[in-house]
DNA sequence: TATTGTTATACTCTATAACTATA
DNA sequence: TATAGTTATAGAGTATAACAATA
């Protein structure tokens, strides 16, 4: 975390005079102690940090990532597909796309079924560059269960997946 | 989720005429159904959606709830305090802070140790919006254990605040 | 009429840097 | 020198609306 525990600290971080301050007050989380929510979104945060850096080498994003991944395992697919697959705005991909493309990891073939759509597909670039990032993510992920315990990170894997 | 069940759905929405396309592939997350990460920021975004939901009566964001509840629990606090415990950025509680005390929930007052400083405190009308607040963002979590199950839910929190 | 991809807009969040006043 | 609060800026992410081409 960045960081849960750092973040419950002493108020007056000893510096040369401690006394100074009144009161010497010991952070308190109040009720956000009980909210999953906020335990979520600090690990979120954490584990994403931690995701950027590790394919910081390849410049890939926790969502072009994703995007590469998806399209690497549903050659073809559409861009309304992708977009409601992951959870992402069409509107967004869209540029999402535009960088992959300029990049040349990925290509936009017209559909021969639908003339609105779009074929998503990798180029032999990007299937280079998907990878690399994957054993990066795979090194991510093992540092993950380690931080956790193999037996929580399989846990926590189930029931988010469940969800 | 928004949704992660729904997410894994097929590509052809089952339309008049679902024989169009070439190939009705079902769409594959590939190695991501294997990252937490993935998984965690799915949650994170479900769970934050249905607390603006049930807040959306009182206008306040999780990180405004968050505030109010730090502040509420640790009366007269500095910003740089606060925002280290929360872990968001300096500047960004200060404009968080400019919006809450236009509102009249929270003051800045001049802290008498440290000229620096400012002590923060919550008005009276902060007070029984926290109050409101809290009962809202109660029913959200009652809501979240319901889905996850009462055992999950506690792994999960305990998980998580251990990371 | 509805859907796909697209552009545009606005607002939030994040990440910096720089400034002031105080220490 | 260093810290607390502030302002400003730029880059992402999110949420909409609207449009052209196609179904």
């Amino acid at each position: 975390m960045p960081d849960a525990k750092h973040a419950i600290k002493r108020a007056v971080p000893l510096r040369k005079t401690p006394q100074k301050r009144t009161s010497a007050l010991i952070i308190d989380l109040g009720v956000l102690s009980e909210r999953l929510g906020y335990f979520i979104r600090r690990t979120q945060l954490w584990v994403f940090q931690d995701f950027i850096r590790r394919l910081s080498s390849l410049d890939l994003s926790p969502a072009e990532f994703s995007v590469l991944v998806v399209i690497g395992a549903n050659t073809g697919l559409s861009q309304s597909e992708l977009a409601t697959t992951l959870g992402i705005e069409r509107a967004r991909l869209v540029r999402l796309l535009h960088r992959l493309e300029k990049r040349g990891l990925t290509q936009r073939l017209p559909s021969s079924a639908d003339g609105r759509r779009h074929a998503l597909r990798l180029t032999a670039d990007g299937q280079k560059i998907l990878a690399r990032a994957k054993m990066l993510a795979a090194q991510h992920e093992a540092a993950l269960k380690e931080k956790l315990g193999a037996e929580r990170h399989r846990l926590l894997l189930e029931s988010l997946r469940a969800f």
